[in-house]
DNA sequence: ATTATCTATAGATCTATAGATAATGC
DNA sequence: ATTATCTATAGATCTATAGATAATGC
């Protein structure tokens, strides 16, 4: 697992710099995600990084900066991913549910193998404005780039005003997908499914609201 | 503006008790709103009732103590509300649709009502179950009554399994409702709107699920 | 020679208490 | 006489630094 570089520089000379560096940031992220992050001191990161605190400041100068790099490296990996989804000729010749299903599934297992990501990315925003509008910003990129793509399978639906329409199902399938990784405030029925059965749920009122013959 | 008492216990002997009480969970509320509860001090909350921190300390033991009777006093709060809204007789004679629309415009008036009441939840129910589970009773008590109440509306539908759909509405009106609210990390194009508009494309979509025929 | 690591600790907060002073109400 | 308030401060954390020791790589 290679990290990124990114905004806040990797400073290494030796080998071993890079190893430190990583178990911090992953100590930190695992910590960070847990308890949270005021809840987190930067002895405990150091301690489970098995590295002194002297040695966590060689390398981070303070803690904001470490909180940083830990978003930096977040954001970058879902970034990825993000692009990763909406690839050119990636979902050519399959039908808006399929894309649909797909992005249902994906946005469900980028939270779940990102246990901390939802938790930090809430508390930091909440105190520094350039990682809220990156957050945003991923957001956007993410909800413009599923209206656009299913406003090309415009000709499936019955909807007499596709765009409209786009908005509304791209919308919904973000808030039920965010419903159901913070299941801590928004509890929902569907939540008890399993994460197919949620998403066969999430098809049919699809399918309902475009006005889609579910014909697969 | 009375506090009902809670399972913190009001202690005042004297009148003078209820006012200090007040002004210091009113200033702990807004703060632990504006700022998060970790972030913010027991003096920056008695410096915001204009009491000192030996006042604070004679009507509440801990800082613990002190966040639990703030919460108590939201819950309790939106309790009162909620049993309000589903009052018997309420919704006599009024069509599902109606119901549907005073849901979400009660639910978004109860959170602009309250900031930091979403916030503090959640920053509390992390470290601590009991409120964990109160939120999530209070949730589901509500999803619950919902449900229920659309149910006697069945013969408005269209929709085969009257059951399924409703449980789909309701969880997609919950999710929706705290999308918009929560702002800062689930944006959608439907934030944009105003709330009157929220309301009207959230009926059109719930009318398509149930498969109603929107007359009103 | 340079870089990375460690131990020990200074300095800044923050929660909570002690003890003196002021206000209340039987 | 009892209750509420205030000031001052003890004790617990937590961030960050200083300075000594160990490892790396030209």
């Amino acid at each position: 697992m290679t990290t990124p570089e990114s905004r806040w520089g990797r400073r290494g000379h030796q080998a071993r710099s890079v190893v430190t560096q990583d178990l911090i940031l992953d100590a930190a992220e695992e910590l960070f995600g847990e308890r949270g992050i005021d809840a987190t001191s930067v002895v405990d990161v150091a301690e489970r990084a098995d590295r002194s605190i002297g040695s966590l400041y060689h390398h981070f100068d303070t803690k904001e900066l470490l909180v940083h790099a830990v978003v930096d490296r977040l954001i970058d990996g879902i970034q990825t991913e993000i692009d990763d989804f909406f690839a050119p000729n990636r979902w050519e010749g399959r039908p808006a549910l399929h894309i649909v299903r797909g992005y249902l599934r994906g946005t469900l297992g980028l939270d779940r193998s990102r246990p901390g990501y939802k938790r930090i990315g809430r508390e930091l925003s909440m105190m520094d404005a350039e990682t809220l509008s990156r957050y945003r910003g991923l957001r956007q990129r993410t909800g413009d780039g599923l209206r656009s793509l299913l406003l090309t399978r415009k000709d499936e639906f019955g909807h007499p005003d596709p765009k409209t329409g786009v908005r509304l199902v791209a919308d919904m399938c973000t808030a039920m997908v965010a419903a159901r990784v913070d299941r801590d405030t928004t509890p929902t029925q569907l939540s008890r499914l399993s994460d197919e059965k949620f998403v066969t749920a999430m098809l049919e009122a699809v399918a309902a609201i475009l006005q889609i013959d579910p014909e697969d």
